[in-house]
DNA sequence: ATGAAAGCGCTAACAT
DNA sequence: ATGTTAGCGCTTTCAT
């Protein structure tokens, strides 16, 4: 078949764009005629009918809940498919009371962890027949509001990784029996279920990196204050360096991008050269990365008169301009935790412990902490 | 509120895990009690009942249709937000024969483009109360099952960000009153809706600047045969340089990574020098950045001995070691494309031509084809 | 301005 | 093994 536009195209001359690249481009307004029939959509009972037996039998031939006959069975799939029917899910939730959906709080999919968390997630419920729906938060305020969104889609129960869940609205979800799972954040509710990266001991491992290599003075590059995960990485950082009597700079950044990163460079060199840190701890890679773009050309050299650890493990990380030491987030480890949340709360008979073979702890505030894994590459010389 | 965890944690012993950091792990077991009462979900009726008024009134109070006064329909707002009632979109969808979903067919979202397709799909559909349903691929083989899959939600259509859509699918989502968008593919079917960037364009552009160079020896370096996109812009690059009596060698990769990058620059190392090309380009950034990097150390620079065009314009790119010029694709004008037709497609009376400001043409294909923007960086040395 | 009642497309309990 | 029936929680006529 030769896909044939059968619509009008309506061009307008005086619409016309030069790019110049030598091409002329219109506004092109493409009428396609709609369809004769609005297709009424089939119901299972037009399947019934043109199997000839009763709209119940069709049910049950999806379902494959209730007695039927193999070869009743076999007639209905067979007329269901040539008409294009498939049982209506939303009408199904209707009398079950449940849908197999999950809402997902997300946000601006940038260069970033993000990408990946939600690349991961996504995975696993298709693995799992669960259906994400998706909310969209362009900044942190938005969250909470998203999150009343979510209980018009009674679905199973909200994952959370982007913003902070309130107390009262974690208690209103969990209230209407639905999961919450928050990663690499903390859930603000005993019921909640929070899993996330062990950041103030990843903090501390590149304390005791840099230590190691005998380095004197100390910088960590921040994200905001009031982000959590970044805090908890500094405060590790400047657990560590304190218990051997140091003590780092912290420099917080509003963004934590590579432009943050190139301005922090900026930033170090306008200090005097002797009061210049040696020892620096990224709380991501970003940042990271952007700083050691920012400080090419300056005469200081990595990892000789600095060394400097990021956080994500990005893939650019390991680009051979970067080659940057940094710590891997339990990504994996984390999704299988909330999938396990999720079964543990379909089938609370069922449940078992949580799979996930990554080491990991319990903290004070009821998050599941994992470890993430020491990257060691060029921008550091010390082992651990 | 003091978050305590209340259930009971199981350490086992036996489970210790060292990790080299002085911290011990153990696999921990979090047995939280279930609620006492399994939170039977509110229904309007409930609301009603609180707010002493008939059923049908709390559906009006939030919807809006027919008359209420309005001091009825602020008691029934006050009464449901204490409940913690919202309307059940699932059921609405029932009676009303449409729930504001949207299918989204995607895959892996790894470093590049697609994260940011994605990202932006997003953000439009939140901003017009969209609601997407994911659906993931885990490979271009999955996406015709996927696309059955998505009739059961009764969606208002699908977007495709990813695979191809069989000719009888695409006639399948369309006769049943769906909309079907592809973007930067081919819809395959008169009806549907297809967006993409003009990639034969792109590689047309690409040839001018490497032709107006100078250079001498072209290569392409593209993704797999079979890639859509991937392959029109080897086509425009082939045209482009067949007009001025040039032929490119094209190297096709797998997968268009940046590792595949890397292989590229070591396959081109081997060959002696005065038969490597010496005007590149590469149908996306990462495989570009990967054959940069390739090439370092190797004595090779750019763009003295070799310029080099990528395309995507990541943003890595515009990093300080690779400085790459490249095709930034149309990425709000195709996005804006998909929900002008989103909208035609739910009011079709009120059709309006699409607000993409954008240049674009229509192909014989049926596929809008938006130009993309060459960002000329240091890769190479010409003007256009 | 409000209430009563029908019914969306299904599943599940019950009857045959 | 199959058919009949009663809803699920809403929106929408239609009455009052």
């Amino acid at each position: 078949m030769t896909p044939v536009i059968q619509g009008k195209v309506r061009r307008n001359d005086e619409d016309a764009i030069g790019c110049g690249d030598g091409n002329t481009y219109y506004r092109v307004v493409l009428t396609v005629p709609a369809r004769t029939s609005p297709a009424s959509a089939a119901t299972s009972r037009d399947v019934a009918k043109a199997a000839n037996v009763s709209q119940a039998l069709v049910s049950r031939a999806f379902s494959g809940n209730g007695r039927i006959a193999p070869e009743t069975r076999d007639r209905i799939l067979k007329v269901a498919a040539e008409i294009g029917w498939r049982p209506n899910a939303l009408a199904a939730s209707m009398v079950t009371g449940d849908a197999p959906l999950v809402s997902v709080i997300t946000t601006r999919l940038s260069f970033d962890w993000r990408a990946q968390v939600l690349s991961h997630l996504l995975k696993a419920f298709e693995a799992w027949h669960l259906q994400p729906l998706l909310f969209y938060a362009e900044s942190d305020r938005e969250v909470d509001r998203l999150l009343a969104e979510t209980i018009s889609w009674r679905t199973r129960g909200v994952v959370v990784t982007a913003g902070v869940v309130p107390e009262a609205r974690a208690e209103a979800i969990l209230s209407r029996g639905q999961f919450l799972a928050a990663l690499n954040r903390p859930g603000n509710h005993p019921e909640a279920f929070s899993i996330a990266t062990d950041n103030p001991i990843g903090g501390r491992q590149a304390a005791t990196v840099l230590l190691g290599e005998g380095r004197g003075r100390f910088l960590a590059l921040a994200g905001p204050e009031d982000s959590w995960a970044s805090s908890r990485r500094v405060d590790g950082f400047v657990d560590g360096l304190g218990q051997a009597g140091h003590q780092p700079m912290v420099w917080h950044n509003a963004t934590m991008t590579t432009e943050a990163g190139l301005a922090c460079a900026d930033r170090l060199l306008a200090l005097p050269p002797n009061e210049r840190p040696d020892g620096v701890f990224s709380t991501n890679d970003a940042i990271a990365l952007g700083f050691i773009d920012g400080l090419r050309g300056s005469g200081m050299t990595i990892p000789q008169d600095l060394s400097i650890i990021g956080f994500d493990n990005l893939p650019a990380s390991s680009w051979t301009p970067y080659q940057l030491t940094s710590f891997e987030q339990p990504l994996d480890a984390m999704v299988l935790g909330v999938l396990d949340h999720i079964h543990a709360h379909q089938q609370p008979e069922a449940a078992q412990p949580p799979s996930a073979p990554e080491a990991h702890r319990l903290g004070a505030d009821g998050v599941i902490y994992c470890a993430p894994r020491l990257v060691l590459r060029q921008t550091t010389r010390g082992q651990l």
